[in-house]
DNA sequence: AATCGTTTCTTGTCTATACAAGATTGTAAC
DNA sequence: GTTACAATCTTGTATAGACAAGAAACGATT
């Protein structure tokens, strides 16, 4: 895959300060440093440290430079990232898991599906129903609608192995945004039916709408997690006077 | 307060968005006319759109152009931002609420407070546990630890207030970075004593680490969340080549 | 020794330009 | 009519330069 230069630049820093080269608390070379170092313009090399900034392994301080804040990753499994499918962090997470298709239909959005995922009411959906079952506990259920003029031929064989490599090779669609509420909500029967939950009477709800490369929304899916299988990380950085 | 230009590209383009002006699926205008109209440069221009990419506004598409993603929020209560304070939070869902400070005392981070929070083994820091009422139910319990090397004078009355007010106005200290960390957790008997969880046995649970703009680690909050009150929302973006 | 300025380093903002790459449109050839 | 190509939109990447703003180091003056 050919990649940018800014994207070298990033991985090369990110790499640096993961393998300890740069540590916690201490300043990266500056950016005109860098500039000839890696042999390109500031902006360039301020694009890569821009999203470090955003992931939260540095922060920039005007006047004294570049401060290293990651921290070797206490040993948390199961970590949701930033936009990862959920073979991605099994996979990251070194898990074994499998998945379980419960329900595979074809249909149209009702007005109660269409105002909650967004889709336009009438539209043929997939609708999608899976388990996933994570060391053999059964621990996410997760309920997806499909938008069928973007994605038209979906099967049951194709939902049990990743969805989302699917559309990426065989059709061609990719996921380029995505947005996630997440929310904390009691046990339904289904749940109870269909997962492990063990004493727990609440699970962690992941609503997300997946917009492909023209910007039409074409899945729609709700995830429902298991407490202990559940884990989400964020960062945060005021840019000095953008946002208000 | 003195602000950058793309800031104020930013915002309006913003505005003109949430009015309605650039509909939702809509292209706004092309980074050449944009150029002209606001009498900047493209790079300037750019910036601005890279604000509202990341934030969910909008998606770029080579070649097309950068259509609206935004629709008006469906009216949901008390969703958390992506870098909001509890106050800010709940005056923007114009909600009554109030704080109860239960604890508050100085002390030492043990070796299991360092691990957890990230302060150095013997530090000096402010113990302060906090209840959040909203529409007189208690939703929130807040822990919450800060460096006094940081902050050297912290009160229960400025706790009861605004923390960051405080912070802010009284000290000049600003929080710069957070990491945030989601998860559901079961009620704990201090959940039960100071909440009123009602026949709910979990809890949203964000751990947070917050930087000042030295790039010094000086808060560590653990906030326990009422499922009730407890959203939070996320946009994640996939940038062509950079992010692997 | 302490203080005040200057210099010099850092990051922050902004401009102007160039070319690459993807998408659309129009036109010419077939 | 259909295809192929070229022109022309769009966003994406990269360069080079300028000045502002904050922080630190140095030095001269007091």
């Amino acid at each position: 895959m050919p990649r940018s230069k800014f994207g070298d630049i990033y991985r090369d820093l990110k790499d640096r300060i993961e393998s300890g080269e740069y540590p916690y608390q201490s300043l990266v070379p500056s950016e005109n440093t860098l500039v000839t170092v890696y042999g390109c313009s500031r902006n360039t090399v301020r694009r890569a440290l821009a999203g470090l900034i955003e992931k939260g392994y540095v922060q920039a301080i005007q006047g004294k430079g570049v401060r290293v804040l990651y921290r070797p990753a206490s040993r948390t499994p199961f970590t949701l990232g930033r936009m990862e499918s959920f073979r991605e962090t099994a996979q990251r997470c070194r898990t074994h898991y499998q998945t379980r298709v419960v329900h595979f239909s074809m249909s149209q959005t009702d007005s109660a599906l269409a105002a909650a995922s967004g889709f336009p009411p009438g539209a043929d959906v997939y609708h999608v129903e899976r388990v996933r079952i994570i060391d053999g506990r059964a621990m996410v259920l997760e309920v997806s609608y499909f938008l069928r003029s973007v994605v038209p031929a979906l099967t049951p064989e194709a939902a049990e192995q990743s969805v989302y490599a699917y559309l990426e090779k065989e059709l061609g669609v990719q996921i380029m945004t995505s947005k996630r509420t997440i929310t904390v909500e009691p046990a339904a029967p289904a749940d109870r039916l269909y997962l492990d939950l063990g004493s727990y009477d609440c699970l962690a709800v992941i609503t997300n709408q997946a917009f492909n490369a023209d910007g039409i929304l074409f899945e729609y899916t709700v995830s429902r997690y298991h407490p202990e299988c559940f884990r989400f990380q964020d960062t945060a950085s005021r840019r000095s006077k953008k946002a208000e």
